[in-house]
DNA sequence: GTCTATAACCGGATAGAC
DNA sequence: GTCTATCCGGTTATAGAC
C-alpha cells in the first residue's frame, strides 16, 4: 500500500507524543492532531489511552531489546566485538535520542506496567535476564579476567548513552552544541573504543 | 527556629513532588498533602503552580551548579583532582538520584524556562559557560595534551551519572539489583577512577 | 493565615448522526 | 469509519467566612 493505513498513522503520532511528553503529559487531542483525525476516531481505533500506550511501548521495547541482543552476541575477536558493540549501540541510541530519555523517566513513574513489559519481552526472547552478563563474562575471560563484567558493562553503556541523553545540558555547560558537528557521532565511537581499550594512559606523553 | 516555617515545608514538599513527577505530572493537592496544609493555603503562599515550580528549580539548579563548580576547581595534582572530581560528583548524584533524571526530562519538555534558568545561574556565578572546559583543559595540559577535554569530560560525567540514572533498567537487564549492595558506590568510585586513569589495559594479563 | 466550598477549566471518553 | 457535540471526573485556582 502506497498510502499509510490509519492505524499506522495513529501509532506514528502516538510514538512521537508519548516519547516527548511521557504517559501523563501526552494528550489524546495532540495525537489525533498529529495523525490528522479527531479524538473520537482515535478512541474508535484504540479504546483508551492506556491501550494505545501499551501498544506503542511493546513495539519500542521489543525493537530495542532485539537490537541489543543481536549486537552483544556478535562474532569476531575481543576488539572487533567491542567495536561492534559500541558502534551499533551508539547508532541505536542516536536513531531515537528521545527513547532512552523516555524509558528512564517512565520507568520511575511508579507504573508497574513498564518493568513488567521489560521482563516479558526478555522472556519472549527465550533468554535469562543475566544472559547479557554471561556474554560479557565470556568475552572478558579472554584476556581481562580481573575485570568485573558488571562494572565493564556499566562503563560501556554509560559512555554510549549519557552524552546523547544529556545533550541539552551539555549545550549549556559547555557553551557550544557539540552535536551540531555532523561527524561527532563517528568521533565519539572512536573515542569510546580507545577510552575503554586503553584509558587515558594511552594518551600519556613519553 | 526549631520548627520549620511553612514556606520551607511547602518547598520541601514541592521538591519531592516535582522531582518525582515533573511539572506536568505534579499535583498541587499532593504537594499540599505532603506539607500538611490544604490547597488554598498553598495558593496563598505561592500564587500558582508555575511560580512554585520556578522557585523550586532556582534553588535546585543553583545548588547543583555551585557544587559542580566548587569541586571541579579543587587543588592537588592530577590524580588527586580526578579522584576528588569523581568522588564528589558521584556522591552529589547519589544524594538525590531523582534530580538528574528530572533535569534531563524537563529540559526536553519544550519549556523555555529551564534552559534560560541554567544560563542565568551560570552567569550569576560570574563565569563563562566554557569555564568548566577551561579547567579541564588546564588539568589535561599537564601530561595528557592529546586528550580532548570535551571527550574527557563527557566520559567522566557519563561514568558517574548514568549508572545511577539507569538503576531500574539495570535491575531488569542484569537480573540483579547491584545497588542493593551498600558499598556499591564506594566500589564504583574506585572503578571509575581506575577506568579513567588506566582503562582496561590496566586489567590485561601478563 | 488558615480553612471550606466552589468556580473555571481541561482532558479522556462516549453518544449518536451520517 | 468518521464526524460533531457532550458528558464527567479531576485539577488549578479563587471567594469568602473565620
Amino acid at each position: 500500500m502506497a498510502i499509510k493505513g490509519i492505524k499506522e498513522r495513529i501509532l506514528d503520532a502516538a510514538v512521537k507524543e508519548f516519547l516527548a511528553r511521557g504517559f501523563g503529559g501526552a494528550r489524546m487531542q495532540s495525537i489525533a492532531d498529529k495523525a490528522e483525525i479527531n479524538k473520537a476516531l482515535l478512541h474508535y481505533h484504540y479504546n483508551n489511552k492506556q491501550k494505545l500506550y501499551e501498544e506503542v511501548l511493546q513495539d519500542q521495547i521489543a525493537r530495542l531489546i532485539a537490537s541489543l541482543f543481536d549486537l552483544i552476541d556478535s562474532e569476531g575477536d575481543f576488539d572487533e566485538w567491542l567495536m561492534a558493540l559500541i558502534r551499533k549501540y551508539l547508532r541505536e541510541i542516536l536513531k531515537s535520542p528521545g527513547f532512552s530519555r523516555f524509558i528512564l523517566w517512565e520507568l520511575n513513574s511508579g507504573q508497574k506496567f513498564m518493568p513488567a513489559l521489560f521482563k516479558q519481552v526478555l522472556q519472549q526472547k527465550g533468554k535469562e535476564g543475566n544472559f547479557v552478563l554471561q556474554i560479557v563474562e565470556r568475552r572478558l575471560a579472554a584476556g581481562y579476567k580481573a575485570c568485573d563484567p558488571v562494572q565493564f558493562l556499566l562503563n560501556v553503556l554509560s559512555l554510549c548513552i549519557y552524552p546523547v541523553l544529556a545533550q541539552p545540558i551539555l549545550v549549556q555547560v559547555l557553551g557550544a552544541d557539540v552535536f551540531q558537528n555532523p561527524d561527532f557521532a563517528l568521533r565519539r565511537e572512536e573515542e569510546i573504543f580507545n577510552f575503554v581499550k586503553y584509558g587515558i594512559s594511552g594518551y600519556k606523553e613519553a
